[in-house]
DNA sequence: TCTTTTATGGTACAACCATACCATCTTGGT
DNA sequence: ACCAAGATGGTATGGTTGTACCATAAAAGA
């Protein structure tokens, strides 16, 4: 055998590329090309790690998902010495809005990504479920124990609470991508929404 | 003069054309060509009325926005002859709700043009931003006239509330779209979320 | 009836895309 | 020292796209 070449890291370079590209001049700006030259390789080795474009799409996507679990699963780690519910709640849910700017091309990627799944069979079944039903049940979960412990009116509804936190957050991320508002907003309004669901004493 | 067709009509009609090309492919696959064949035209008639395909996009968002405006002013004009704030509140954010299949077809289709003018210069400036910021000085005046007539909490930070409720309408309206939930129970949510704002006494 | 304007069809063209194919280095094992 | 296999470059090909161009039918005004 010749050249000795990490495949993994060679995927692993060629998708960065692709998501540089697709941040920074969309998704469907994202050719063979355009990634090669990105990536400053030549065409025919992207063909050569990724068969077709459809599976660089799906490996992008899934390497994508993938990163952001780890980084909802850090911020739960680092919140985590202190283990008050609603701090790691704010944690998990600040992960949606995009700060920095690593932060903000896996949204926009991703959220291309979502948009164009309702459309395009080839993303069909893709991890767009999962993810959003895991974070669910975790909230719910954060949520009754705050009840419990006496930290969150045991009147609220902890799944339908549960479920507008995901939709406040995927909302605010969202106009934040839009550029109709500054992550510092959205991060205020969470911050505010947050204190009225586990009121300080 | 000749044959006398009514330019507006036409152009609505090629319109409606891409906007059913784009709600069931994708907007990736509006093209002068799929957009003639869904409107049973020649590719040439539609150079005709859009002189250049951005002329085309750019007249169906405008359209797009017109329509969801007339929506939003239908919605708030029918629940207008009982004057409670809730139910106007209610009324407006369950538009953002896909129902019917013209309203998911809509939200689909803007949602698209939303996340495509991110990265896309052409679509920049473009309403994006405007109705938002109607709608949430909209929300923060129906919130202050609910507290001064004893139907809210006083307490309530009227502005913070009322980016709440967008983003929570555009959470639901947006995992609605992508499969995540029906609309129904996304409309359970939002009334539920609304009970919590406005107590029944 | 003739002409001028409008509405339409068809086609050609240059650019770009994904992919297949052919060739050439490079290097690990023998 | 040699060779087989992996890694890479270059190019050809068939298809699609936006747009420009050339034609023609139709009908309103003279």
């Amino acid at each position: 055998m010749p050249k000795l070449v990490d495949h993994e890291e060679r995927r692993a370079q060629i998708i960065d590329a692709l998501l540089r590209v697709a941040a920074d001049t969309g998704l469907h700006a994202v050719t063979m090309r355009s990634v090669a030259v990105e990536a400053g390789i030549s065409v025919r080795l992207v063909q050569y790690y990724f068969d077709t474009k459809e599976q660089l799409l799906l490996a992008a996507l899934d390497r994508l998902a993938a990163r952001m679990g780890e980084r909802v699963r850090d911020r739960v780690r680092r919140a985590g010495s202190s283990p008050a519910p609603r701090d790691i709640v704010e944690a998990v849910l600040l992960e949606a809005v995009p700060t920095d700017e690593e932060s903000r091309t896996f949204h926009l990627v991703y959220t291309e990504y979502a948009v164009l799944s309702v459309t395009d069979p080839a993303l069909g079944g893709r991890p767009f479920l999962a993810a959003p039903d895991e974070m669910e049940e975790f909230l719910v979960a954060q949520l009754t124990t705050a009840q419990r412990a006496g930290d969150a009116d045991p009147e609220l509804d902890a799944r339908q609470e549960a479920v507008v936190l995901l939709a406040v957050s995927a909302g605010l991320g969202l106009s934040v991508l839009l550029g109709q508002r500054t992550a510092g907003d959205a991060a205020a309004v969470l911050h505010y929404h947050l204190g009225r669901l586990f009121p300080s004493r």
